[in-house]
DNA sequence: CCGGTCTGTCACCAATCGGTGAGTAACAGT
DNA sequence: ACTGTTACTCACCGATTGGTGACAGACCGG
C-alpha cells in the first residue's frame, strides 16, 4: 500500500510517470484489442478474460464492455481479423515454381500452411481453442477461419482441376488435420506422437514426410 | 437455505435420503477418480477443479488432498490408467485379415485408433488438454500416452519389416496426429476444416480418405 | 459561461477458486 | 469401557473472477 509521500517520490523519481491515458476512443479501443490479441497468443485462451484483458491494455474493464460489449464482442473483433490472415501470413506467389498437377498444389500449399502456423501463435491458440470448447464465441471463430481457409484453397486452385474418383474434400481435411495437430503438439510440448520437433532438422523431416503423405495421394 | 423442518420432509419423501458415506477409503478414492474422469470427459480440462471434483464424488475436497495429495496427483492417477487404454479399448485381433504388408498393418492401425478415440470422450478431453496447455500434470499425461502408443505400435508391428527409404516415425505421427484432430474438432464442433462430421455416412467418407492416405505412403 | 456528452476511473458486488486447521463421528485394539 | 486411530465434514481464509453503478474530468455546442 502506498501513502501520498510515496506516490509523489514515485512521480518524481520516474520522470513524469504518470502516462495519462489521452481521451481517443479509437485509440483505446485499438489498444485494447491488441491487448487481447497479444494475451491470446501468449497465455493462451485459459486465463484469457475481461480482467486479464484490462489490465494487458492499461486501461479498465469497464471500457471493454462499453465499446466491444463484453468479452464475446472482444472475441467477435479478433474474429474478424481472421479473414485477412491467410493472405496476410501466406505468400499467394508459387515460389517460382509451376504448379503443373493437383498433386504439385497440394504439396505446396500444405508447407505454406505448416510454416505459417508455426509462426503465428495467436493462430494456434484459436486452433487449439476450436478443439477444446463449444461455446457460440469459439463456434464463430472456428467458421470464420475455416471459410477463410476453404477460399484461399479454392483460389489457389485456380484452374487446375483436381483428379478424378478422389474425395479430395476429405483427404484434404485429413493433410491440414495432421498439421494442425502436428504444429499445436509440437507448440505445446515439442513433440507429436513420440516425434521430436524442436530444432530446424526435426522440422525438415516432417516436412518430408508431409511432402511424402500429398504426394501418395495425389502422385 | 433449509430449515429443519424441510429437511426433515424431504428425508422423508426421499426415503433414507441422507446416502449416509460409510466409512470406506478405498471406496471413496475411487469415487474421486471415477468422479475426476467422468467430470473430465463430460466437461472438459476447463472447469476441472479441486472443488467441481469433490462436488462430483459427493465428499469433502479435502479428502482429495489427503488421498492424492492434491489435482497433481489426481491427475497422475488419471494418468496411471492411460497405460491401459490401449490394451482396453483397441482389439488386439486383427479382425480376421492377414496382415501381409505394413501398409495392411497401418491401415487397420490407423481405423482402429480412430473408432477408439472416436468412443473415448475422456482421452479426446486429454488430447486436446494436451495441445492447449504446457504444464507439468499434462506433460506428464502426454508422455503417457504418446508412450503407451508407442508401445502398441511396436507390439502390432511384429516382426513386419517397415518399408525402407521412408521416415516412417514421422509419418506415422502426421497419420495419427490427423486421426486426433480429425476427431478432436468433429467432437468439437462437428467438422473439420469445413469437412462435416456428424452421421455415420460422414464418418465413412473420412476413413475412405484415411485408407487413401495411408495406402498412398505404404502402398 | 453553462449544460450535456463522451472518455475514463474507481469502488464495490456476489460467486468461485485453491487451500488449510480444527473438529466430529465411526471404528479397532486392548 | 476407555483410547487412539482412521475417515470424514465443516468453517474459514485470501485471491480472483465477471459484472455494475456512480463518479470525475475533458471536450463541445449553445
Amino acid at each position: 500500500m502506498l501513502n501520498e509521500t510515496a506516490v509523489a517520490v514515485l512521480e518524481q523519481t520516474s520522470a513524469a510517470e504518470p502516462e495519462k491515458r489521452i481521451r481517443d476512443r479509437s485509440a483505446t479501443e485499438r489498444a485494447i484489442l491488441t491487448a487481447a490479441k497479444n494475451l491470446l497468443a501468449e497465455e493462451g485462451f485459459q486465463n484469457f478474460g475481461i480482467n486479464a484483458v484490462a489490465r494487458r491494455a492499461g486501461c479498465d474493464k469497464q471500457l471493454i464492455y462499453r465499446y466491444y460489449g463484453g468479452l464475446d464482442g472482444l472475441i467477435e473483433a479478433i474474429g474478424a481479423d481472421l479473414g485477412n490472415w491467410v493472405k496476410d501470413r501466406i505468400p499467394e506467389d508459387t515460389g517460382g515454381m509451376f504448379l503443373l498437377t493437383y498433386g504439385d498444389l497440394m504439396e505446396r500449399l500444405a508447407l505454406l500452411f505448416l510454416e505459417a502456423l508455426r509462426d503465428d501463435p495467436l493462430m494456434r491458440r484459436i486452433v487449439a481453442w476450436e478443439v477444446s470448447e463449444n461455446t457460440e464465441q469459439v463456434r464463430r471463430l472456428s467458421e470464420a477461419r475455416s471459410k477463410a481457409l476453404g477460399q484461399w484453397l479454392d483460389r489457389m486452385r485456380g484452374s487446375l482441376t483436381p483428379p478424378k474418383g478422389i474425395d479430395t474434400a476429405a483427404v484434404n481435411a485429413l493433410i491440414f488435420a495432421s498439421i494442425q495437430h502436428l504444429v499445436l503438439s509440437a507448440a505445446a510440448g515439442g513433440q507429436c506422437a513420440g516425434l521430436v520437433l524442436k530444432n530446424a532438422k526435426d522440422w525438415e523431416k516432417a516436412a518430408t514426410a508431409l511432402k511424402r503423405l500429398v504426394r501418395g495421394v495425389y502422385g
